[in-house]
DNA sequence: TAGATTGTTACCGT
DNA sequence: CACGGTAACAATCT
């Protein structure tokens, strides 16, 4: 579920815990520690005190106090949970209760509130100060120069174009749903090389990625796509009829329209 | 029931 | 080194 628009939505909720000590930190999950994070090294880094920003790094969630971040990372679907407020969509995955059972992270607030990780799936991490050097320009700020830069190739054809927008070192917090629905709507094939792009097309991807991104937050999130509900096998492109083709790209099951994508 | 899944990482091969 | 392909991870839903 979280792609970047999703983890934004839970970085809006976060700041919500802004200025809150910590009171008292509780993992009934240890796997989602990251190495080399551990429950002692959460307790001895966070308890006693307030958290003084909520920040997002593409798909990643910092919660900064002085001298130290926690991190975040939601896997296929996690959520979080804050004073028993759950920022997810319930359109699209809706579990019929929060069951206790998935909170596998959770901070108490000295004023008896609370933060928690809740994640059926069990790929969420949580990680002190996470390696933020290795993620791209977050892709809600990106220029149109990052665009480029992200997809500047050193030699040959490069990766494929859907790939690259995957590859969350030269671009942070594109997903699989965000990347077919950008390439659909810029009409442009996921797996053309990324040196194959023109300035023309380059121009495009940006603009549509960043109309894309507006667009589906404010119907609600990565999910809510113009191809959503043409992703089975059998689906038809809505701009024009054609019946869509299932590939695999970048190791991602993709969706596309051989009619107008090229 | 078999198959698919919105994320990340490691590893192998070219 | 860059990149593709694959598997692994884990649990749930259709």
């Amino acid at each position: 579920m979280p792609e970047v628009l999703e983890v934004e939505r839970y970085r809006e909720l976060a700041e919500g815990v802004v200025g809150r000590p910590v009171a008292k930190v509780v993992v009934p999950d240890p796997h989602c520690l990251a190495d080399p994070t551990t429950q002692a090294g959460l307790r001895r880094a966070l308890v006693g005190v307030p958290f003084e920003r909520a920040r997002r790094h593409g798909k990643l969630l910092l919660l900064d106090q002085p001298g130290v971040s926690l991190g975040l990372r939601f896997g296929m679907t996690g959520g979080l949970l804050v004073d028993e407020e759950l920022a997810i969509d319930r359109l699209i995955y809706a579990p019929a209760e929060i069951g206790e059972q998935w909170i596998r992270f959770r901070l108490y607030f000295a004023d008896g509130g609370q933060l928690s990780l809740h994640d059926p799936r069990r790929f969420g991490r949580v990680q002190l100060d996470p390696d933020e050097s290795r993620l791209g320009p977050d892709v809600l700020s990106l220029t149109e120069g990052d665009l480029r830069t992200a997809l500047a190739v050193r030699a040959g054809p490069g990766p494929a174009l859907k790939a690259r927008l995957l590859d969350q070192s030269k671009l942070a917090g594109v997903g699989n749903l965000l990347a077919d629905e950008i390439l659909w709507r810029a009409d442009l094939a996921p797996d053309r090389p990324c040196a194959s792009l023109d300035r023309t097309e380059e121009r495009r991807l940006h603009r549509v990625m960043q109309r894309t991104l507006a667009e589906l937050t404010e119907r609600g999130g990565s999910h809510m796509g113009d191809l959503m509900d043409e992703r089975h096998p059998g689906g038809h492109c809505p701009r024009d009829g054609t019946e869509l083709v299932r590939t695999v790209v970048g190791g991602r099951t993709t969706f596309w329209c051989p009619g107008h994508q090229r």
